[in-house]
RNA sequence: GCCCGGGUAGCUCAGGGGUAGAGCAGUGGACUGAAAAUCCUCGUGUCGGUGGUUCGAUUCCGCCCCCGGGCA
């Protein structure tokens, strides 16, 4: 790998913004911060649960001793009972592109790295108010599908319960279809020729035998204090409570069944996870420089 | 040793004289604000082995092997 990376830093170019992205358990947060002591620059989490502040091994953030090693953004700076999404990880994006330093962005949730580079129409937050009513409607998500304006109906997964739920709430809170909002996207925040990008794309084996003894770390690194110190107050539904693993460990702290069990499951859900996220790589990160891992003598 | 239950897809199991399905796992894919979410697609495997009955056996019968449980 040290050989890797020094012919990496090569073709990084140090006077632009990294983006580098990878499924879980790939090795992007220790790249990240080899690129940052050579070159220079502040990590940024480009990861939906990384941004909790009650997970910490449970979604394996960066020590306070990696983050000691170069600055840090985006970590661990949201409350647990906290909505966070892709709307608000771009308007901290945005605040910190301003500083105009430079970035190096780091992060496995492909939603927030193609809204960063190819846009995101700016829709209102949806009034609180309004999820708890869509959340009681879906109950019967065909009648919330028949209520969408036609464009939209035609754009969305019929079949897909939480497309149609979010369509609905943007037509309820703005009075507008969401198809009619997309069309006004705007120019991105971050184009990519501004930017050296890197997807790291791992064998399926390597990537599966990592997360295995990852998860295995997590345990022996304190895994289930963190999910027992979230226990009190714990809404399964809400945004922080979906990291994997959280679910699993819950239900054997619960006495519902060992903690092999868990951890099996947990892992299983890893895996899956990862096979999305590279399902979405390959589809939507077409024009991004790939590194297959495990690389060759490394 | 005897008696009963089982041996069918990677795993758990359903089925049944015309060569076989489900769930889970796995695969490929979709996805513009809960995305570590949500959703779609894909199922040939010596039906434990071997003889026999039959036009035809994975299905019935015999023997053998293996795994449970019971009796000795």
């Amino acid at each position: 790998m040290r050989c890797n990376v020094l012919s990496l830093l090569n073709i990084i170019d140090p006077a632009r913004h990294v983006l580098l992205a990878g499924p879980t358990a790939s090795g992007k947060s220790a790249l990240a911060l080899a690129v940052a002591a050579e070159q220079g620059g502040c990590i940024v989490n480009a990861d939906a649960l990384q941004v909790f502040a009650n997970w910490r091994v449970l979604t394996a953030r960066p020590t306070p001793e990696d983050e000691a090693l170069a600055p840090h953004r985006l970590y661990g700076h949201v409350a647990a009972d906290a909505a966070y999404s892709v709307g608000h990880w771009l308007r901290e994006v945005s605040a910190l592109l301003d500083t105009g330093q430079r970035l190096i962005i780091v992060g496995g949730t492909g939603l927030y790295l193609t809204a960063l580079t190819e846009g995101l129409v700016d829709i209102p937050a949806i009034p609180a108010a309004i999820r708890v009513e869509a959340d009681a409607r879906m109950a019967d998500p065909a009648a919330l599908l028949a209520e969408l304006d036609p464009a939209t109906r035609a754009r969305i997964d019929p079949g897909n319960p939480a497309r149609i739920q979010r369509a609905w709430e943007v037509l309820r809170a703005t009075g507008r279809g969401l198809a009619d909002w997309q069309a006004e996207t705007g120019p991105p925040l971050l184009p990519l020729p501004q930017t050296t990008t890197l997807a790291l794309m791992p064998d399926r084996d390597w990537l599966g035998a990592r997360i295995d003894r990852r998860f295995d770390a997590m345990i022996a690194g304190g895994a289930l204090d963190e999910v027992r110190a979230a226990l009190p107050g714990w809404v399964p539904g809400r945004p922080s409570s979906r990291a994997i693993g959280a679910a699993e460990l819950l239900s054997h702290l619960r006495g519902e069944q060992s903690l092999l069990q868990a951890v099996a499951l947990a892992r299983i859900a890893s895996r899956q996870y990862a096979k999305r996220q590279m399902t979405w790589f390959r589809a939507r990160m077409r024009g991004w420089h790939n590194l297959a891992l495990p690389g060759a003598g490394s």
